[in-house]
DNA sequence: GTGGTCTAGACCACG
DNA sequence: GTGGTCTAGACCACA
């Protein structure tokens, strides 16, 4: 894996360290990190994001006590062989749900018919392609 | 306007202040609340959700100064009338975009296809009703 | 609950965010720490202790993180009430296993009998109280 | 000696070459390695193990520099012929003071009494024979 | 080379 | 008042 593949968005409300975790958690699901696969070193990361190495730490050591990542002591951190990985769709699904509800709820305090918000959401997953 | 039309959830790691004023947006912008209207008052919202009135007010403040709300001297706080109400559906639809573009991105990350995430929503926005 | 109950102990290999975790952990196992109450903020036991308030946060926050603690946001850190509180003897006995089968080890390795460790073990926790 | 006497664990939160070092010092002090006796080689160690040869190197080094072992040019590394062999059984017990003091404050923590704990500990002797 | 710990201090968000 | 985040930098432990 590549310092390049992860996104960070220093404005967003979102903590940086959070953004790292609930990455890594959605492509190992997706099985676009496989399982024992060595992740970029923490001042690869840093350094190529330019942020402090300690803020990826802190999202490596999380998403270690997560189980999503294991330590490999003097190699680095790799994706955890303990099952994490390539979950069904079903399962990659459900991670979304907490999003899609709270979309739900707001399309119905804003009156807005499904067929709106899912034409909407259509089109910007197909623009992000 | 009654209290109990708001929703909160003390336990998110969404700002109950936020929740509040987000809420206002949506249920302003779809009609729900008419301008005029007049909201209850912080300290029955505080009390009806056990919450502190500080957090309500502050609310309020903040939704003052966007414009969605006007206080009216002796009388409380009421939904203000220049124009802000009853938005056409393509504004309203423009008010989820930043919540449907986070779907899609993550979406993406979970190579979920937009079928999948959008028959998931279709069914959420079915239950919710 | 008093910032003094806490032990902290610099200079061992233990980190000291995990020193407090642990002791948290077995506090709230034992029923010393009741369900619901406060905990000290993270600034009176880094000051108490002469630490780092950092340390303390990230102490609170991993123990939040494994249900633990709970945050009441702008009040402070609180004993969650999940049933982690009070456990049963065999239960609080569960948690001292590890180490104990490490003693159990060491004891074979050095040839020594259960009756002379047990001896030993019973003149510390004599003397300790 | 053989390179299957020592135990290794990789995923401890005990440092590898420490593990082995303690080992050692425990396995000499009982006598179970005479003094004279040669080490397996350090390629032999770290290949029936899998681990760094380099880590294996250094525990030796550390034993060395304690006295434990000596080293016999061309033939490697051999238990120390100076006494640190056979200790007494006051010396041996007195090698497990830190660890059984440790267990005697978590059990205070935890509030167990010296009975139950010993009982747990005499079960984990008994199984482990 | 790897990650981990701690500090000192600034700044923010929340109630 | 509460905790949270991030930075900059030092130092350590491990392989």
């Amino acid at each position: 894996m590549d310092a390049s593949l992860l996104t960070i968005q220093p404005a967003s409300p979102e903590p940086i360290y959070r953004q790292i975790v609930e990455q890594l958690r959605r492509l190992i699901a997706s099985g676009q990190l496989h399982a024992g696969e060595l992740l970029p070193s923490v001042r690869d990361v840093a350094g190529f994001h330019a942020i402090n190495p300690m803020t990826v730490s802190r999202a490596y050591g999380l998403a270690e006590s997560e189980g999503l990542l294991e330590r490999l002591r003097g190699k680095g951190m790799a994706v955890a062989s303990n099952g994490h990985a390539t979950h069904s769709q079903s399962q990659r699904l459900a991670l979304l749900d907490p999003q899609l509800s709270a979309v739900a709820q707001h399309a119905r305090e804003l009156e807005l018919s499904a067929d709106a918000v899912m034409r909407r959401l259509h089109k910007l997953m197909g623009d992000s392609k």
